[in-house]
DNA sequence: GCGACAG
DNA sequence: ATCTTGTCGC
């Protein structure tokens, strides 16, 4: 058998990534009153990825509908290039949901990426859909020290990247435009769906897919 | 070359 | 992310 090129560099991925940002819509193309809202999470067993999407109602933010799926993961975790690690067993647990939700909270950052193509803006784009991307660490950018409101903007050379959010909790949360939505629509979304230190719909998925990793970790 | 670096 | 028990705090 011949030697099989690696199917990808994290040159041509980075320059995939480039090409994807022009498709991110930055404005609001979400119904004017959101119904469901979705969540999504990955959790790991080894070199098998098991992916929870769930969906709540946006009003009381109860859970209507979880979802799982596992894949095994094809490519390593490399700063930058998280989503095509996620991508697949996320997609997968997506396309099972039967209620399909106006927006999704996505861990991780959406155009705060050095391509402005983080997991939640590529996962927007390739779905169609709107989503937010909500970080608990930064991947760059800097923000500085919060003044009288509950966040501060992210900024990537002096350029406004997403938005530091200080839960009620205390903690801090990286949100940023995934896909369809302004940072405006974005943060209050975000601050609606956060009742303790991490969005609802977010805190749910990881619950979710947890569950499920220790049912195949301990059959 | 050095440091940073989502999950 | 994951490895891990009890424990300090709101």
């Amino acid at each position: 058998m011949p030697n099989l090129k690696p199917v990808f560099s994290i040159e041509k991925a980075h320059k995939a990534q480039l090409q994807l940002s022009k498709f991110i819509v930055f404005e609001d193309r979400l119904p004017k009153n959101i119904h469901f809202v979705g969540g999504v999470d990955t959790a790991y067993f080894k070199d098998v990825a098991i992916s929870a999407s769930v969906v709540l109602e946006f009003n009381n933010l109860n859970l209507v509908e979880a979802q799982v799926a596992t894949r095994k993961v094809a490519f390593p975790y490399i700063p930058t290039l998280l989503s095509f690690r996620e991508l697949p067993s996320t997609l997968a647990c997506i396309k099972k949901l039967k209620i399909m939700p106006d927006i999704f909270l996505v861990d991780g950052q959406g155009i705060a990426h050095p391509y402005r193509c983080g997991f939640a803006s590529h996962l927007g784009v390739v779905l169609g859909k709107p989503t937010i991307g909500v970080a608990k660490s930064r991947l760059t950018g800097d923000i500085e020290p919060f003044p009288n409101r509950d966040f501060t903007y992210l900024k990537d050379n002096n350029e406004v990247v997403g938005a530091a959010l200080r839960t009620p909790t205390g903690k801090t949360l990286y949100v940023s435009v995934g896909h369809m939505i302004s940072l405006e629509t974005a943060i209050k979304i975000v601050r609606h769906c956060t009742r303790g230190s991490i969005p609802e719909p977010i805190r749910l998925a990881h619950k979710r897919a947890t569950t499920e990793r220790r049912k195949i970790s301990k059959p």
